[in-house]
DNA sequence: CGAATTATTATGTCTATACATTAAAACAGT
DNA sequence: ACTGTTTTAATGTATAGACATAATAATTCG
């Protein structure tokens, strides 16, 4: 399976390398091994926890040396898109919930972070085609069927949190049999998608009569609002609006100079 | 210079490296020459622009092979931290202005970017002691002396924000003579500290009648806070807190799947 | 059968060498 | 002095081999 799968996409013509300069043509042979394992990691074509070829299997296929394909493994590791480990071998890494820069991921943490017991409900679940105004949301031209999910989240007996989501269900067909009963949508989609690309707008406004009722704050109070769209593979996924009480939240982001390595 | 300049703290005994399998003591022998020159980057110690070894001079200095330095080297110009030249040499890179992932550090380019001319007052430049409450905010135990400086910026004829700042004077000696004619203290800074990390917390809350008046917006208005702390070399550097009119302003925030190379 | 011992194997690190590439620097001819 | 050519030096890439390390798998012994 290893071999025949390399095989079907990274045909390798023993022409290619048989001078030596030529390998340069499209970059260094390294970095093109690094480029087509990656694209097969962030494509999800290999999923979290599978065995990507060994050394030398790699090393048999390119027709280079070890220290080539190491070259080239190593980086992923350091990018922590592998984990190796001796022996067993090089495994694709399941991704963080987000990258540690913004952790506004996973609401569910969040409100546990507060030591209060969390909840959520479903509000509306719509099967619809985009509108204009969606296709500017979620960044798309194509006017494919989307599934929009709004939701409550509770942190005791308070509102915590507004929910309303675009999901692509061209991207993600599952998402149609989806109720999401006991699983927040956010949460049910980082289980789906592999490695994702997200933008973020973040701003101000003040509660309108809908979301003061919802949120259960006077009308006119400010609020926080985390706009966010996500792609896979430069293929948008989903398109969400957060609204946070805004006297009672608090996003929170690190920025640490790049380092080395790991 | 370059020679004196690693001797002094990289002594390196002939008798640490005589054995092989000494070298992986306090990790592999390319990792500690990362460590090393990184900590040299990030210190200050090496400027922006500075030029580091040459390989061949790492590789007398640590009695190693150039493949070994060659590692260490090109994993810091993967993470960008320096900059390498065939025949000229690697140098130390000048650091973005902000890592591309939450741009909100130069107000005037932000202000620019609407097409409107920027400009800024000075309305309180304060030397003093830290007290109790800024320590917290500071994120530092000491009792130092800061500077504590109160900017509005203006976008046009519209106030655009509001800024708050304490900078700590003991990292920073040469903020006091400072008085922020012409460059704001933000822009002044990031000339100053090579490389930073920094913590952001985000929120929304409403204008108070000073913030109302000083912004021109209603009192009660939502408001977009952003308060961060930056450190360098773990030592903190500043505190700022940014006032936006909530409804004017949106704070953007990119996340991309880690790549493995450049 | 279960525990201790011994292969086996994939990764981790390092070496010494080789040649390619590029841009600065030195040189030569006008 | 200007221009075009050659030299040179530093990085970029790749190789084949060596040994270390760690963890799994196989084997042996009680």
């Amino acid at each position: 399976m290893t071999d025949a799968s390399l095989d079907q996409s990274g045909v390798r013509l023993l022409s290619d390398i048989t001078a030596k300069g030529d390998i340069t043509a499209k970059g260094s042979l390294h970095q093109r091994i690094l480029v087509e394992l990656e694209e097969r990691i962030l494509s999800g074509e290999w999923p979290p926890g599978y065995r990507i070829p060994f050394e030398h299997e790699l090393t048999a296929h390119y027709h280079c040396s070890r220290m080539t394909v190491n070259k080239a493994l190593t980086q992923l590791a350091n990018a922590g898109l592998i984990e190796r480990r001796r022996k067993a071998g090089s495994f694709v890494t399941r991704p963080r919930v987000q990258s540690a820069v913004l952790e506004i991921n996973d609401i569910q943490s969040e409100v546990a972070a507060l030591g209060l017991p969390y909840r959520f409900e479903v509000n509306a679940r719509q099967q619809r085609r985009l509108t204009r105004e969606d296709r500017q949301s979620l960044g798309v031209e194509a006017k494919g069927p989307v599934l929009d999910v709004t939701c409550h989240h509770f942190a005791g007996a308070r509102p915590f949190c507004l929910e309303e989501r675009l999901i692509n269900s061209d991207a993600i067909p599952d998402v149609l049999h989806e109720k999401f009963k006991r699983v927040p949508p956010g949460a049910w989609l980082v289980s789906q998608v592999p490695w994702s690309s997200a933008e973020h707008r973040i701003r101000a406004i003040e509660a309108d009569p809908g979301m003061a009722a919802v949120l259960k704050i006077p009308e006119g109070a400010a609020c926080l609002v985390i706009e966010r769209r996500t792609f896979s593979a430069g293929k948008p996924i989903t398109f969400v609006r957060l609204t946070y009480p805004g006297n009672e939240h608090e996003l929170v982001a690190h920025f640490e100079p790049p380092r080395g390595a790991a």
